[in-house]
RNA sequence: GCCGCCUUAGCUCAGUAGGUUAGAGCGCUUGAUUGUGGAUCAAGAGGUCCCCCGUUCGAACCGGGGAGGCGGUACCA
């Protein structure tokens, strides 16, 4: 067989994990932006920007012995061998930011940013390697004020990206409760680091697993549905009672208030003690605190490295189902806590930190699931060019249009009529603004309105009878351009 | 990372127990219905049957390896 000279075509394809974008979905996520910043910057946040790379050694995201970054963010080498890496938080940029920075800036130190991170993690439904974050952080500003404020801030936020008060709630715990915990079930030892980190992923997996995956988890170990085995952190029974019952403490399974019940566990210890008044202390500088959507729940547990105060979680509470039918959960769309000892990584000293992180590419998916059906956004009033030499005045009549503030294109496609309803009908244009020989020597435009006549097609059955009705048109002077296409898209909201 | 399932047209999927020209529906393109979206009708384009290696006279189909997708799980700043 005679090879054939083969030309190389490379597949057109978005690498895994990525995605493409387009109209009405972008339209969205900036209109959700646009909200939540200005929700940010009336609390005095400043906008900030930094780069998409950073030095990977200030991302604190080398493997401790090996000379390579962790594989979970995107690296390369710079011409001089340095290594750098697309950031995969908005945090640890603020806090080399902040170092970098220190002697010129205010402080607290008050700035909000938006941008993408990437992750080079196995991507899962609603899961991606490059998604939106948009973050707050107040530097320089000791428990507990700010972490009342960001408590609140963090509902108004997620209030404004347009979920209901109903339909989420901010879940507040801390690490030195957890600390305590530790205390009481005698696990504070240096030699129990890695226990300790056992336990907190198994705490963390509390409502998804439940109180009996829990257990396994911190007891033996547990098979999981794939046959795959997780090794527990094998502590006793005891001890399994006691932190199950402080996961419990939440207020879904109490009445009394979650404070108190957790003060009855960990009281006595010195970690606790702390961590408790600095709950109260956020508690009591947030003004209306009980209406608001925050409540206590020490299931909460976050990153497991960097912070050391208060923890948030915005978690959504509303129920959808995917297009085959089954229950989707939301879980968290953002997070946040305390960090006292970012910025000492370069500076030596502690700088007390807080912040929050929305994720915005999920609550765009959960907003998308909330309104079902939505009506789909609309497109341009389509200017149809029927005379290939007139469309100088097609142009005019689009700028007309456009300086009343109304969106709208000529056709330059060069098809025929059908072709051009047909575009403007897939481009999802409410208004065709036609005008052919007919009309022009009348001085007049036909306005064609396509949201209506998509309606009445319904009911027609008959070709001749669509045709020739045309009930979804009428004809106005030349000079009523603006005001007939006002009407008309006015008639659809 | 680990376990399981899957991969045939743009989409959803048939199909042949290995045999010449691989199919459907939808979508797309073009045209008809005198200058009108839908419906109808006619025609057309579009496939290395995921990739590589092997077995075979012959592989989209059988075997091995790989990649990608889906689901679970682990990790997750």
């Amino acid at each position: 067989m005679a090879k054939k000279q083969k030309i190389f075509k490379p597949k057109a394809r978005v690498p895994r994990g990525f995605r493409d974008r387009l109209g009405a979905e972008l339209i969205s996520e900036r209109e959700m932006l646009a909200r939540i910043s200005a929700v940010y910057e009336a609390h005095g946040f400043d906008p900030l920007e930094t780069p998409a790379l950073e030095y990977t050694d200030a991302l604190g995201k080398f493997l401790p012995d090996v000379d390579r970054p962790n594989e979970g963010v995107f690296s390369l080498t710079d011409d001089d061998d340095q290594w750098m890496s697309l950031r995969y938080d908005l945090t640890a940029p603020l806090a080399r930011f902040v170092a970098e920075n220190y002697d010129g800036l205010p402080k607290p130190f008050r700035r909000y940013q938006v941008g993408p991170v990437w992750r080079n993690e196995k991507p899962g439904p609603g899961r991606f390697r490059q998604f939106t974050q948009c973050d707050a952080d107040t530097v320089g500003a000791p428990a507990p004020y700010a972490d009342a404020e960001m408590c609140m801030l963090f509902a108004d936020v997620i209030e404004a990206a347009g979920i209901s008060t109903d339909d989420f709630f901010i879940r507040v715990s801390n690490r030195k409760i957890v600390d305590g915990l530790f205390e009481k079930i005698a696990l504070d030892g240096e030699a129990d680091a890695q226990t300790r980190l056992t336990v907190m992923r198994s705490m963390d997996k509390f409502d998804r697993l439940g109180a009996e995956g829990v257990a396994l988890l911190l007891g033996p170990g547990r098979k999981d549905a794939s046959g795959d085995f997780t090794d527990g952190a094998g502590l006793d029974d005891q001890r399994i009672e006691t932190v199950l019952s402080f996961l419990a403490s939440g207020p879904e399974s109490s009445k009394r208030d979650t404070l108190d019940v957790i003060a009855e566990i960990l009281g006595d210890t010195k970690s606790g003690e702390v961590g408790l008044d600095e709950l109260i202390g956020i508690k009591a500088s947030a003004p209306d605190f009980e209406t608001r959507p925050i409540l206590f729940d020490c299931s909460v547990i976050r990153g497991l490295e960097y912070y050391t105060g208060p923890v948030f979680e915005a978690e959504l509470t509303f129920e959808a189902k995917d297009d085959k039918g089954r229950p989707v959960q939301f879980g968290s769309v953002g997070g946040g806590g305390r960090y006292d000892g970012l910025v000492k990584r370069f500076k030596g000293v502690e700088v007390p930190a807080v912040g929050i992180s929305v994720g915005i590419s999920r609550l765009l998916t959960a907003l998308e699931y909330k309104q079902e059906a939505a009506p789909a956004a609309q497109g341009p009033v389509v200017v149809l060019a029927l005379e290939k030499d007139r469309m100088a005045t097609y142009q005019t009549m689009a700028a007309e249009l456009r300086n009343a503030g109304v969106r709208a294109e000529v056709y330059l496609g060069g098809s025929n009529f059908a072709k051009q309803l047909k575009y403007a009908d897939k481009r999802a244009a409410p208004v065709a603004v036609i005008q052919g020989e007919d009309e022009r020597t009348k001085g007049e435009i036909t306005i064609k309105d396509l949201v209506l006549g998509a309606a009445l097609s319904k009911n027609i059955e008959d070709n001749k009878e669509w045709r020739e009705d045309q009930p979804a048109q009428f004809t106005a002077p030349r000079s009523g351009l603006v005001d007939a296409v006002k009407k008309t898209l006015a008639r659809h909201g």
